[in-house]
DNA sequence: TGTACATCAGTGAACGCGCGTTCACTGATGTAC
DNA sequence: TGTACATCAGTGAACGCGCGTTCACTGATGTAC
C-alpha cells in the first residue's frame, strides 16, 4: 500500500511517536527496539526509515514531543483555579506512579538521558525552556524565578516519583508520594522567587 | 592460571563489582555488556559465570553493593561534626555531577530500576533500610521519622543531581545545584518529623 | 623435603538471538492526459 | 469520464554485529603422601 495523503503519512508518524514514547518510559531507551515499537504501531520494521533517519533521530523527537505536551499541561492548567493542586496531586498520584507508559518522560527517563547522544541531550534541553516558562507561570513563582529555581523544584517531583516506583512496600510508597507534595509546597510556600 | 586462594577470588569479585558499578552508573543498566564488564576488570567473558550466575544477578549484587557503601559514607559523616553539610555540599556538587561512573548509585539507575526485574527490585529494596536509617541520622531527623519522609527528602538530592546532568548549560546546571542545597535545607529546617 | 595429583579461576571460541539498518519489491492511491 | 502512469508508505528478508551464556580446555597453585 501506499501513495497516502500527506496527512495519513502525518498520523502513522505520530502514531509511531506516540507508541515509542509509551516503549521507552515503560522499558527504557536501551530496552526498546525499533522492530518492537513498529509493531506496537501496527506496522513491521521497514518502514521505520521512512519516517525516522535512525533510533536516535526517533529518540529526539519523543523526548522533545512529550516535554512539549507536558508544557501544554501545565499551560493549561496554569488558565484554570486550583491548577497548581490538581498538578501536584496527580504528578504525585498512584495513578501516576503505576502508569510508567503514560506517565511524565522526566520521571521515566532522566537517568538515561545522562548517557544518551550529545544530539539527544541538546534537543532535550532546547524543549526545557517552555516546559519550564509553563511550570513558573503554574506555580505562582514570580518572572523572576531563575530557571535554575524552577528546575530545581519540578526535581522534588521527579525525585519523589522516582522513589515512590522504587520501593515495593505500596503503603511505603504512597507514604513517599504523599511526602513530596508536602515538600513541594512547603518549598512553594517559602517563596516564589 | 587457578587454583589461588580464596581471597585471591574474592578480590577479583570485588573488582568486578567495582568495574560493574562504573559502567552501569556511566552506561545505565542495558547499554553494559557483560564482556564490556570483565575487559573493564582485565579478564575475559568467560569467567564471569564463576563469579556471578547471569547478568541480573551481578545487577543485584552491584546495586546492593553500592547502596550499603553510602550508607557507610553517611553513618560516618553522621559522627562528624558539619557531616550534613559536607554530604549536601558533596552530593549536590559540579564534582558529583560530573562523576557519573562514580557517583551515587541511585542518582544514575533509579529511572532504571523502575523496569528492573523484581528480584533485582527486591534486592534494592532490601538495602534501602539501613541507607534510610543512616540518612535519618546524619539529617538530624528525629527517631519518629517514618521511612517516606527521610527517603522524600533524600530524593530531593537524587532530582536536583538528574536535572544538573541532564541540562547542557554549565551555568544553569551549578544554579540547580545551589538551588537543591537551598530546597533540602529548607526542608530540613522545616522540622524532623 | 620432594613429587604426583586434584583443583578450579580464567581463557577464548562458539551458541542462538535480537539489535539497528538496508534494500528490492509491492500495490493502493493521486495525477496527467 | 476513463485510463495509463508515477509515486512512495509499507513489507519482509537479509546484513553485520554485539548480546548473554556455555563449554572444552589450560595451567599455576594447594594438598597429600
Amino acid at each position: 500500500m501506499a501513495r497516502y495523503s500527506s496527512e495519513h503519512k502525518q498520523r502513522t508518524r505520530a502514531r509511531i511517536l506516540d507508541t515509542a514514547a509509551r516503549r521507552f518510559r515503560s522499558q527504557g531507551l536501551d530496552g526498546s527496539g525499533v522492530a518492537a515499537v513498529m509493531g506496537d504501531a501496527g506496522l513491521t520494521n521497514g518502514a521505520f526509515y521512512s519516517h525516522f533517519s535512525s533510533k536516535d533521530d526517533l529518540v529526539g523527537e519523543v523526548v522533545v514531543d512529550q516535554i512539549a505536551r507536558q508544557a501544554d499541561v501545565f499551560e493549561a492548567a496554569a488558565d484554570e483555579p486550583d491548577g497548581l493542586e490538581r498538578v501536584i496531586d496527580a504528578y504525585l498520584s498512584p495513578r501516576h506512579r503505576d502508569d510508567l507508559a503514560g506517565g511524565c518522560v522526566s520521571a521515566a527517563l532522566l537517568g538515561e538521558l545522562a548517557h544518551a547522544t550529545p544530539d539527544v541531550r541538546a534537543r532535550y534541553a532546547s524543549a526545557l525552556p517552555r516546559m519550564i516558562a509553563a511550570f513558573r507561570r503554574l506555580a505562582g513563582m514570580d518572572d523572576g524565578a531563575s530557571d535554575a529555581v524552577v528546575l530545581a523544584r519540578f526535581a522534588v517531583l521527579v525525585g519523589t516519583v522516582q522513589f515512590a516506583r522504587s520501593v515495593q512496600d505500596a503503603t511505603l510508597s504512597t507514604a513517599i508520594l504523599d511526602e513530596g507534595k508536602r515538600n513541594l509546597r512547603a518549598l512553594l510556600a517559602g517563596g516564589g522567587r
